[in-house]
Formats: C-alpha cells, structure tokens, sequence
DNA sequence: AATGAATGAGCCTTCATTCAT
DNA sequence: TATGAATGAAGGCTCATTCAT
C-alpha cells in the first residue's frame, strides 16, 4: 500500500495475482490468500483490508511491470529480443511492431492461466464503476490505439494497405477482446488464434509479415 | 426436474432467469430466489437441489424457447414481425436475414440487463466443463454457423461478396463476442454497436442494405 | 420481533435478560447467547440480528410485564398481596402506596443479580440516544411522577407534611437512583437500603408508616 | 509499575486518562493507546501489561494528584482562588468550605467529559472486586467523610442546623452519584444540578450561602 | 407437496500479545 | 529500551441444506 511495496506485500500480490487467474474474483476469499502465502490471518489484514484491496493493488503492480499487458510499441522497441535478429538500436519497421504487438496478444490469449481476464470481468461487472478508472476499458482503449499507431506508420511507409485505420483498429482490437473472453471460457488451440489473425492482417498487408513464434 | 416442468417450476425459473441476469451467478443464492418466487425454503429444494442445478435449468428452457438467444436463421423465417413489412410466407432474402440477425444481435449487446452473459462466463469459467457441452463455445459456434449459412447464400444470389465465407463469419462472430464482452463491464452506446457493424459490412456488402431499427 | 414472540424467541429473551443481568451489556456476545440458549449460531441470527437487537426485545419485554420495574401507584392497587393484611378491593391509603413502592424499590436495589442497571448504563452511555427514547431517563422520570403522585395524595389526606412535593419526590429518585448504581458495584446490604429510606421518610412522616418486610 | 514513574509513563497516562474518560473501559483497546501516545505497540507492553493495567496505573495517578475527585477538605484550604476574596492563609468557614465542595461536585456532574465515572463503573461492574480496594465505594465513603466533616463543624460554629449529621451526608451523597449516574447516561443541564443541591442546602442553611459560580 | 425453523460450516474482521531486530 | 510485523484466538455474519410438521 505505501510506496514501497514491502517483501511481504510483493509475495501477497504475487501468490494472490496466481489465484485470481485461477479463481476469478468473486470467489477468492481472504483465507485462500493467507493459505496461499503461508501468513496468518491477522497478518495479511496488516497489509491488506480486503480481497479487493488486493485485487486493486495487484493490477497496480501489473501496470507497472506491464509484464502481462499488451506490448506498448514504445517497450518492443526496446526489447529486440522479442523478434529475431533486428538489430536493437534500429529503429523498428511498423511490419516486425505489428508482428511483435499480435505475438504478444497470442501469448496472452493462449496463457490464459496467467491471465487476470476472468476476474477483471467479474470484478468491474459488480462495480458499475466510472468507466474512467475501468481497467477493461482502459486496455481497450490502450490497444486500439497501440494499432492505429503502427497502422498508420505502415501506412504511410507503403508497408499497409489500410484505408479507414481507426475502423480497422476497432475490429481487431474488438476480436482480441472476443478470443480473450473466449480463451477464459473454452481451451483456445493456437491454430484457431493463428487463423483468426491471418485473417485480420490479410486486410492490410501480404502475409508473410506475420512470423509465427 | 421430471419430464413436464410444471407450473410452479416455470415461474421459479422465469423468476430466477431474472436474478441471474442481474446478479451473474455466483453472487446468487437461493434465499435470493426464494425472495423472488414467494415459495418456501423447502418448497424451492422440492423441484432443484442447488443454483447450479436452477441455472443450468434456465439454460435449458433458454434453448428450447430461443428467446434470449441469437436469432437462428430458423427463428428469423418464422417471425417476420422483426422485418418491416415482409410477408411471413415468403422466403426471405440473404440480406434481409442478415439485417434480421444483426438487428438481434444489437438487441443483445445492448440489452445485457436481459442477458445471462455474465451469469455464463462466471459458471463456465470456474467449471472447466468439456467443451461439448459448454453453453458459451455452443452459442458462438451457432453463431458463426448462422452467419456462414446467410452469406454463402447471399453470395450465391449476388447480395454479397465474399471470397473467405468461413473467415468472414469468424471474424465478425469474435468481434460480436468482443462487443459483448465489452458491454458486461462498460456501458456502451447504440452508436459504438452500429458503427462496428457497418465496418464489418462494408466487406462484403453496399451500405444500404443495413437498416437501423 | 412480530407482535407474538415465539416459543424459541420467549425462550432466547428470558436467557439473555440473565445474562445482561450479570454480564452488563457490553460484554455480551452472540456467542454467549447461543451457548446459554442451546440454540445453533444461526437459529439465534433467524431471530434477532444483534445483541443490540436482543437487549431492546429484553427491554420491551420487561416493560409489558413489569416485573423488574417500579412498582406503579396503578399496579399496587391491585395487587394487595404485597402488602399485608390490606383488602384489595379497599383504596389503599398514601402511607400504604408509599409503603409498597419503597418495598419495591428496595427489592430492585438489593437483588441486582436480576437486574438490568449495568447493562443499560451501558448501552446508553455508548449511544447518545435522544432523551426521549433513553430508557434510564424514562424509567427515573416515571419514578419522579409515581411519587410526587403518592406524597400530594398523602399531604392532602393529612398523612404527609410536604411544602416541596416536586423537590421531595426528585431528592428521593436521586437517592434511589445513586443506590442503584452503588449496588451496580457493590454489594449493598438491606440495613443499608432501610437507613436511608428511613433517613427520608423522617422528612415527611411518623416513621412507624414505614413497615419493613 | 516501577517506583518512579518515567516521562514516558505519565504521558501514556495521561493520554490514556483521555481515553478512558471518551471511551469508557471496555471499549478501549491497546491500539487506541498506541495510536494516542505516538508509541509503538512494543513500546507500550514495555510499561505496562494490559489495558486494565493501564487504568489501574490512571486510578492511582488520580488519586495521588486529586484533580478529577472530590475537593478534599484540605484542597480547598489551600485553593483560594476557587473562592471569592477569600486569604488563602486564613481557615474557611465551614460554608465557604461547603460552596467550594458542591462547586466542585457539580464540575464534575456536569463535564462528564472529563470523568472516569463510566469507565469506573465499567471496570468495577465485570470485577466483583473486595469492597476494600473498590474504588467507587472509596470515592463514595470520601465524599461522605468530608460532607460530615464540613457539616459537624458548621454545626458547631452555628453555620447550620442538622441534627442527623450522618444521615444528611449519605443522603447529599447518594444524590450526588444519582446525578453522576443521570449525567454519564442523559445530558444534565446546570440548572438540573443546581435546583438539586438548592433543596438540599435548604434543609440546613438559609440559601444565600450557596454561591453559583 | 409445502413450510420455515434450525443447523453448522465457512468467511470476515479485530485485538491482545509476542518476538526478532 | 524501542519497534512494528506477525500470530492466532475470538466473535460477527451468511448461506446451503435438512427436517419435523
């Protein structure tokens, strides 16, 4: 809850973020986070007032990792490790970003175990909150927008084929979010995510941009 | 739960399709519906022996009364009061059923007061059930069959062109999952649903064929 | 808590006046209850839903039977059995009145075990309840009233000399009021109750009016 | 708990008075006082054991500096500014040593606030504590001892007229806690107090001894 | 069939007290 | 001395489920 996340806590958010993939949210309780952690009843009240409480901090700690989100353009181009043989400090060509970006939407369609989609569900459903502070929304939003960017790029770079880019955001971002739900419910093959995006990038570009991991 | 649900089953499952479009499922319990059908504690235990038991029960005359569902191409035939102005009799046009199944669809995503998505997404995802006898996997499967069925007609008749049927019906069967994902946590306007759908159509049909209702 | 309290609601009520009566208010728990009660956790819980709940159904209680309360001007009227060798049908004389409600009041000061004094010190100590609803401030209030009625009977008989009835009659509810609280704490004994009603008396009558039991 | 009390012990007492005299006795846990003395939990179990530890440690306190208790007769003597132009070095008359007693017994009837009473009776109430070391019956058998003593020698200087020394001061007394009682439970205004202890004062004085501050 | 009081397990939360640092 | 994280017992409340009537 301060600034600086004790040990404690940071083992709190990581065994409770393990269980909210698992579980949901609505049907952890406090005792399944202080079975989990191996810590005492009164002891994770000292840290935490409630599941939600925990919830709230462990999709902070997400954020700031952004380890389970959707690769920002701004983190692939850092992070060449991710696409095969691009130089680092080149500056990366909307093709390998986008391939980077829909690599990153796969991982964390198909790792669902990973994935806190269920209990974010389940949490903003019973919470009628403003969608301002809506986490969902917000990663929407953040993924429309991470597309219409390298789009246009591609666009403009004779890369893509793509005359109304925010249309074409929209569906795409609309479709991860109908595999995200879909992968939550169902097991999801990689083919079937493999197929899907196929399909959307046949649209905008010829296929051989899409590099399979 | 014998063969001919009887009089006071069908109120308590009218009754508690009700609560579960409301509350989801887990938050349900059976004081809530003994509150809302006006029978005993006993009486409820009487005709289901659990929640579980009453939801998959409403699931179930859900399927056989396909009112909350998607319009199947069946349903649209027989019920031409959807349609402006078309004879009942009469063997509708491709288009025309797609506008029906769109128009329903909208229906749907907006009015998830009345839908039990998210009464679904949480008993499906804390029951790992086969993906046969998932509800969820079940209805989006209809769905894209609908739609292949309506297009492939429409493209033998010259209404619509569309080289990749099945991806075409893929596709916009995730972006409605998407959509509807999107309307169980953010509340989302006529526009949004319509302005996706005209994108959608844009591939493979002249605008005008799209009535807003 | 409806108009007919229920076997098993008279039952919990009678348990728990014993217990407030020897525990206070404040120290009481459901737990207590449903141990002295023999009742499960939840039976207590169908019918009350706090202690709270409990001690104001105890309260109410003990007003529609009277028995722990100051014996009213009314209630000695008929019920000459508590006075001794006086007919009933006879209108009992100022002196005799008087007689009967320092009995009683002595009773309530001496046998504490039955009483409420602590417990509802307690519970409206903690409570900032407006004056009107306070059962102390009613209970003293009533104790003013009861003997201003007796002694102006009794001064206009010629049995009393009284110039301040008002004043005589607070002066006395005080008294009776700090031996109440004093024998919260201590044990008090009977000498100690007759010396100082004999100390008042003397104030308004020929001593020998006041017969002790 | 050891022969001198450290700085930081009066602090967490006089702290702790606070407390006790906002909160009663039961309700006060050792966090409250933690919080209010800016010690640490450990800090605090370092002085003293236990919330009834604590209290005992603020009875004693009070009683070895006398500022919430009665004016003793030697107070008084030594307080002249609580009367009006009267030479600290001269010996008070037994009325002015009355004026100044029920000044300070109505202080405090009236500032609640400030007192331990409902603490007291909270503490001693759960105890069954030997009279002996009770604290209220001391307080009571105090403030008759000094009642009588202020009388007797009224009596002798011609001041008052009271046959029944004794008895008036247990009666003055137990009014004096009836208030006490009154005042912990329902507000008292000033004018309530004063009317009592006017009655009172009537039966040995003429009035005009009794100065309102 | 129907009733609704009763049960008891399970989760929530608070607090006095301890203990490693 | 002092700290404050950690513990675990205790009490509150809810809910699925049973059972005598």
């Amino acid at each position: 809850m301060g600034a600086k996340a004790s040990r404690t806590e940071k083992h709190i958010l990581a065994k409770a973020r393990e269980i909210f993939s698992k579980k949901g949210f609505k049907n952890v309780t406090m005792q399944d986070i202080v079975d989990a952690c191996d810590i005492s009843r009164g002891g994770l009240y000292l840290h935490f007032s409630s599941v939600e409480d925990i919830f709230l901090a462990v999709l902070k700690a997400e954020d700031s990792i952004g380890s389970d989100n959707e690769a920002s353009s701004k983190n692939v181009e850092g992070e060449g490790d991710y696409l095969d043989g691009i130089s680092v400090s080149t500056k990366l060509s909307a093709s390998d970003r986008f391939a980077a970006f829909l690599k990153e939407q796969k991982r964390f369609i198909l790792r669902r175990k990973d994935g806190l989609s269920l209990a974010l569900m389940e949490y903003y459903s019973g919470h009628n909150s403003s969608p301002d502070n809506n986490y969902i929304k917000g990663r929407f939003d953040d993924c429309v927008h991470t597309i219409e960017e390298i789009v246009s790029d591609g666009a403009l770079s004779g890369e893509f084929e793509c005359e109304d880019v925010a249309g074409f955001a929209r569906n795409l971002a609309y479709v991860l979010e109908g595999l995200k739900t879909m992968a939550t419910v169902v097991s999801i093959s990689e083919q079937t995510v493999d197929k899907e995006m196929f399909y959307i990038l046949q649209g905008i570009v010829p296929v051989d941009q899409y590099i399979n991991n």
